[in-house]
DNA sequence: GATGAATGAGTGTTCATTCAT
DNA sequence: TATGAATGAACACTCATTCAT
């Protein structure tokens, strides 16, 4: 990613720093010399090693959300949002492994800052999720006895599981096309109202 | 939880204390003032901090993972052992909620150790998720066309994010029994061979 | 060395420890596995770990102490008494080797307590060597202008270096004999009445 | 003594500290101290407190050997070379009492480091004084039956010690030249060809 | 007496952050 | 703006010593 300006050049060698070392092995002097800056510029635009992982979330994120946003917002079918929903997400992850990698890892930290942007910004962008379905509901595509916040749970993480196997697979890497194939195949007719579903509970 | 011997007790501790703080976060004097021991105590019985946390896994993954492996082998329907297979897991997390909050943090740990770790006892819990979907298809209970590795990733992801919730919750805490219909609703109509699936791709 | 009880027992094994690891770097429990003890026990006989080690000298340099004033009692000539000063000492420290690298080492040490003894009761060991040259030149055969006190030393220190090797060395090692007739070369010409010194400064 | 850089600064502190102390009893705190700096700063110039340490005899040793060696290039007698040998090593101790103290205690260490040390650099200055006994044997000055691995030890033995008693003293101080005459009483004495020496060995 | 588990004070080293240049 | 030397707080780990058994 080529850094238009020092700020998105710091982000840049962060995001690949974090991934490779997670945020609390990656050091200040890892970032910089990544960066090839000295340690001391990185404070110039920033105000401490948190602020640069926030700021990696703000960024990224923000541009999968505000994109996914208007793509969404130019459709009416629910199932149609919801494969750009998940393509969006996934195309993402493909495209910047190293924010893939942060972003798995760092945003499940405890640490209060992360945890107030997790629970802001990046419930926002999750929340699009359960209005898709809400939707699909209303328009009688998706099942009614559905809990779009289970839901959506579900939903994400197997969309967070399967990208994550890209960064770090033993496994033979299947590529973006099959895997979102697959992910529909349970989703969808998981989803959708006219399928029958089984209720019996085992002993 | 009672701890049977010292062993035990600062892993309990140490437990409890990565899940509130993190692993990085967390200093052996917490686990030690949570154990109401001394500091030094701790040495006896482990190597380092790493290995505590290496520990726990061994513990507590291990015993979920023969538990299930024990009632799986009982079983003859793939359909059954998944439902086994998620309701073991589900129950596990939710009853020790700090162990499922160590592991779905820390499990993702770049660290060597860590990786190790995950490659080798965590890879064979999650494969027998695989094999029981190869066995769903041999017995013509699951759709063949979709691909093990990628479908035991989709369901795991899914089963963790769900469980996830459970620890973090802002959002309204849904009954185990409900969060386990819900997935099943998804699951299980998405593998089940009767199900058509749709094909075409959005433009 | 057998020991006759565990007080000796400790300071064998103590001796050994601390000549191969010396004492900073030797453990406690290091000194009760070579003893075959349990670490506690040695604080049934020894105050603390400094303790151990004044005690190893009291008892080393004390027999070489006593035993030398013996010998030395019993004779007039000066250059015999010297003889037997410097065999004893190189006897013993070829006779224990472990001794002989504590007591080169540790006695250097500017540790408050060590220094005492250093002061005390090692000073009044090499002090027989100050004696037997002012014997010697009231006996006439040691030449007068060689202060004692200097000479003391610098008979000791070529008496420690030649037995310091003996524990160090990669240079081939001499026989006992040898050695002695060696330094006596050197010593008793300097110190004899009857030899021309040079008196001519360089440049 | 005026550090021209930070370097050397913490070595002369260091230098100073150890000499006080003792390798082990000194605290990376206390040099920090003594050279007025922070903890961390030593670590911008040293990888451990051992580096420091052998920091200090690479400067001081090197400087006292390849001094030594330059004069002695200039001359042919093997006599005044080994004064000037004696001359500089005495002067060196008396001038830097501090490094003097380090080197006669903690060049004795059992550390792998150190004695890696020993035996290469500080063995190759011993060797000198090992040539000139040999130079000395081939000019005829000196006696051919001595072994010049053995004198060489019984010199520098001597030496440590007389010089020791600088550090030391609670005997009175002879001044340098003093001492250097009494020195060579016993040395060069011994060491000449024409004088007879005594073989009888006592019973 | 003998044990060895437990203690907790002590320290080398790291690294985010600052600031004089 | 940019630098990178300097800072010093923080912490994992060690080990001499104690004491209940």
């Amino acid at each position: 990613m080529k850094a238009a300006n020092k700020h998105a050049l710091i982000l840049s060698a962060a995001t690949k720093v974090f991934a490779k070392k997670g945020f609390f092995n990656a050091r200040i002097s890892d970032i910089a010399k990544e960066a090839k800056i000295a340690d001391g510029t990185i404070y110039l635009y920033f105000n401490n090693k948190h602020d640069i992982l926030i700021s990696i979330f703000d960024k990224e994120l923000g541009a999968i959300h505000s994109q996914t946003k208007d793509m969404i917002a130019k459709e009416n079918d629910a199932e149609i949002m919801l494969r750009i929903f998940i393509i969006n997400y996934l195309r993402a992850m493909k495209k910047n492994k190293s924010f893939a990698g942060v972003m798995q890892l760092e945003l499940r930290q405890t640490d209060k800052q992360i945890r107030e942007y997790r629970d802001t910004q990046f419930a926002a962008y999750l929340n699009m999720l359960a209005s898709i379905i809400v939707l699909g509901q209303k328009q009688n595509i998706f099942r009614s006895d559905l809990n779009p916040d289970i839901i959506k749970r579900t939903i994400y993480g197997a969309l967070e599981e399967t990208s994550r196997v890209w960064n770090i697979s033993l496994e033979s890497n299947y590529s973006l096309e099959d895997t979102i194939q697959q992910l529909f195949q349970l989703i969808l007719a998981g989803l959708r109202v006219q399928h029958p579903v089984i209720s019996e509970e085992p002993a």
